[in-house]
RNA sequence: GGUCCUAUCGUCUAGAGGCCUAGGACGUGGCCCUCUCAAGGCUGAAACCCGGGUUCGAAUCCCGGUAGGACCGCCA
């Protein structure tokens, strides 16, 4: 699903319902309207990773039009909102790298601003007063439903005009008609008037509600495009005819398509990790992810690696797609191995380092680091698999797998350990090149396969059959470890040799 | 139950009426490379939900079905 640019003649070919969509946008981008987007997470959680992506789009959106990045935490439910949520968002965002430009705004300190224009729309007759008790609410709603009608509010305090000596939550008048969503990805979408019900703007402790703060923030912050993801598709007929109450310009609206997990049902704690900063404590690196999630929605040709400039540049709502795709753990695995890959190993040294700690390893200020990780990284699809394959690196007594040393450390291999022992300790240059010569001097005089030799050297040196290349291995390792554990073999065969 | 959205390989997607014998990527099979494991290279299998229409021509436009999803709070 591709929209296209104006004037070309698929666009003359569009109905004209479609061809609204490109003028919302465009008009935008005509008028010189700076661009404002906003993510406006509410804090009942983590950052989670369709908040995540939602915050990405927003972020490109505005980058690309040369706009501001809104932050806006959305705390109007008191009761469920907390700080370690606020912090724990912000942490998450923070980590994925995702700046904004202006915030964060709390909507818990503009209920003031929210109030006012509460009660404006009750003068102008455009809310009322609804006395009806949230319970009896709830249990007209639950009979509704049971009886298999709409539980819609029926609209029955709309005629009372008089005061009344009891507590009243403020409702809007949802008038007759039709409203038309014109979204930028999903295209043009009318729902008729009959099936809004007049939703509550202002609750009977007076604290205002979710889709009256929107509309309020959104056009006093002068939002001019609302990214968001597709489960508020139907709140947003009720918060235009709001828009319109108060007498504000729409924005343009895009809603993303939802993520799911791999039954397809919406992505939850059920699919795994949903939480970004799991996403960091597992051994990713952001910008992995966020290129996955800009892929996951978003395409521009056949591309699949995006720096973040790319992205900024790349970026438009009309190449996001329509429909609601899987959460794949495997290309994101995959993303997270590329940058690792990509990464300087100096650099690398210092982002795994802390999962080699956690692992009870002490490698700080350890010299060799850069060039282990270096070792490491083309077999690592994540820092923590990274630490846990090199941690023989740092252990200070090797365990030999029992099969491994059963195999590959039996006495009589001591005089070829021996051999290799003479020859490598007066190397000076303890590198790769000098190491490789030196075995093939051995190789050559023994007339052996390198496979005979490599494999007794690797469990010798880390205790099992699957590591990086001997040769590198040994540079990163260091002589002073490589020789102590040649040495090391040496004492367990001859232990063996002795029973 | 009502309203709304969506539909191309297992998954993410390209696709703008003829460039489609449907392309790429992840995953997956095979081969090569090779000191193990990777990485890398080559190569294979794998999809237009179904039915009608419009058209000389439909993955693409329209309608209907089906399937999936979302929403229907004094939650956000």
């Amino acid at each position: 699903m591709r929209r296209t640019l104006l004037c070309t003649p698929q666009f003359r070919a569009l109905r004209p319902t479609k061809q609204m969509d490109f003028f919302s946008s465009l008009l935008k981008e005509a008028t010189n309207l700076t661009v404002r987007t906003r993510f406006a997470p509410s804090p009942t959680g983590y950052l989670h990773i369709g908040g995540a992506r939602t915050a990405l789009f927003n972020l490109l959106f505005a980058r690309h039009n040369k706009g501001k990045f809104v932050l806006r935490i959305e705390d109007t439910d008191v009761a469920r909102s907390t700080e370690e949520s606020i912090k724990a968002i912000l942490d998450g965002m923070e980590w994925l790298g995702l700046h904004w430009d202006e915030g964060p705004f709390f909507q818990s300190r503009r209920f003031d601003l929210y109030r006012e224009h509460a009660y404006k729309l009750l003068e102008s007759g455009e809310a009322y007063r609804c006395y009806c008790a949230p319970e009896e609410l709830e249990a007209r709603r639950e009979a509704a439903m049971k009886e298999g009608r709409p539980p819609k509010y029926d609209g029955r305090c709309r005629d009372i005009h008089e005061k009344q000596d009891k507590p009243f939550a403020l409702r809007f008048k949802v008038p007759p008609g039709t409203t038309v969503v014109r979204d930028v990805v999903k295209g043009a979408i009318s729902f008729d008037n009959s099936t809004i019900e007049d939703l509550v703007i202002l609750r009977s402790d007076a604290t205002p509600t979710y889709n009256f703060c929107v509309v309020v923030d959104d056009a006093t912050m002068d939002i001019t495009h609302v990214i968001r993801g597709d489960d508020h598709l139907n709140n947003t007929p009720k918060q235009i005819l709001l828009y319109k109450a108060l007498g504000h310009e729409l924005p343009v609206f895009a809603h993303l398509p939802m993520i799911l997990g791999s039954d397809k049902t919406r992505l939850s704690k059920r699919h795994g990790a949903t939480s970004v900063m799991a996403y960091k404590e597992m051994g990713y690196l952001p910008h992995a992810l966020i290129n996955y999630l800009a892929r996951l929605g978003w395409s521009h040709g056949d591309e699949e690696i995006f720096s973040m400039n790319d992205l900024i540049e790349k970026f438009t709502l009309e190449s996001v797609g329509a429909s609601s795709g899987v959460f794949n753990p495997e290309k994101l695995l995959w993303l997270n191995q590329h940058y690792i890959k990509a990464t300087p190993d100096d650099e690398l040294a210092g982002l795994v380092a802390p999962f080699f700690e956690s692992l009870g390893l002490k490698v700080s200020g350890d010299a060799r680091m850069a060039k282990i990780a270096g070792t490491l990284k083309e077999r690592s699809k994540t820092l923590k698999e990274m630490a846990e394959s090199g941690a023989f690196y740092f252990k200070d007594k090797i365990e030999y797998d029992p099969k491994a040393a059963e195999k590959f450390l039996s006495p009589d291999n001591d005089s070829l350990f021996a051999l290799i022992i003479e020859r490598i300790e007066p190397i000076n240059a303890f590198n790769h090149k000098s190491l490789e010569e030196a075995f093939n001097a051995i190789l050559a005089e023994k007339d052996l396969k390198l496979g005979k030799v490599a494999q007794p050297v690797r469990v010798a040196l880390t205790g099992g059959t699957v590591s990086p290349g001997i040769f590198e291995m040994m540079e990163a390792m260091g002589k002073e470890t490589v020789l102590a554990r040649l040495n090391g073999a040496r004492s367990h065969m001859k232990s063996l040799a002795a029973k």
